[in-house]
DNA sequence: TGCTTCTCTGTAGAATCTTT
DNA sequence: AAAGATTCTACAGAGAAGCA
């Protein structure tokens, strides 16, 4: 395996381009986002990180890097949430910045992390797939079946309130925190402007 | 130093959903 | 309705971390 570090670095990088063009990438099908222009800025994507240094997606295929590195870390990130939460350890597990990278373009766009069934979901946002309403429950509502031949989805029901409220508090604080990421990614952004700014090799 | 356990990563397969 | 895409879980392999 190659380095952990380097490669962190790498899959930062790719997340930053998603969330860069995430309104393409996860965008409703229309006339200007097609799956053609996906495949497209996906690949334009690899090609990107592998002209800013970043070698190891020079080997990876536009399809590898959309269904392995981000469709999974996206999946384990949430896993990971979930796994916290029900373990109570909230405010102890360590997120490194990739799953919060993760976790701040999720927040905006996705079903995964708001969760299903939620009223408001997508209410404030146009930006959610046409998957959204109908797709397949997230993790937080799957639990883990020990046996892979029993790999039947299992749907919770929709009528128990409290598991509503639940969700809709889980969602809350989500939002919140991704409104945070959100923020504190503008600043550094800002914070790596201003010093460029000021450096005399940039005058 | 060697062993054990934990964690991460990639692949394969299956269920579900969207697009054509 | 069929084909293809998406999403998820299980499993296996490899490296990292912890411990005696």
């Amino acid at each position: 395996m190659e380095d952990v570090k380097t490669k962190d670095v790498d899959k930062f990088a790719l997340f930053k381009k998603i969330q860069q063009n995430k309104a393409l990438l996860f965008g409703k099908f229309s006339n200007t986002v097609t799956r053609g222009a996906k495949d497209a800025k996906w690949e334009e994507i690899r090609l990107e990180l592998v002209a800013e240094g970043h070698p190891y997606f020079e080997d990876k295929t536009a399809k590898q890097i959309k269904d392995n590195l981000w469709t999974l870390s996206k999946s384990r990130t949430i896993a990971k949430v979930d796994q916290a939460k029900k373990t109570g350890s909230d405010g102890v597990t360590k997120f490194s910045d990739l799953d919060k990278l993760t976790l701040a373009i999720l927040g905006v766009e996705s079903p995964q992390v708001q969760g299903l069934n939620v009223p408001e979901a997508g209410a404030d946002f146009d930006q959610s797939p046409s998957t959204s309403e109908k797709r397949q429950p997230s993790p937080w509502e799957i639990p883990k079946t020990p046996l892979a031949g029993n790999r039947k989805r299992k749907v919770i029901s929709e009528d128990d309130p409290l598991d509503g409220e639940i969700k809709e508090q889980k969602l809350r604080k989500l939002r919140l925190e991704n409104q945070l990421l959100e923020l504190q990614i503008e600043e550094k952004h800002l914070d790596i402007n201003k010093k460029r700014t000021d450096s005399p090799y940039y005058q």
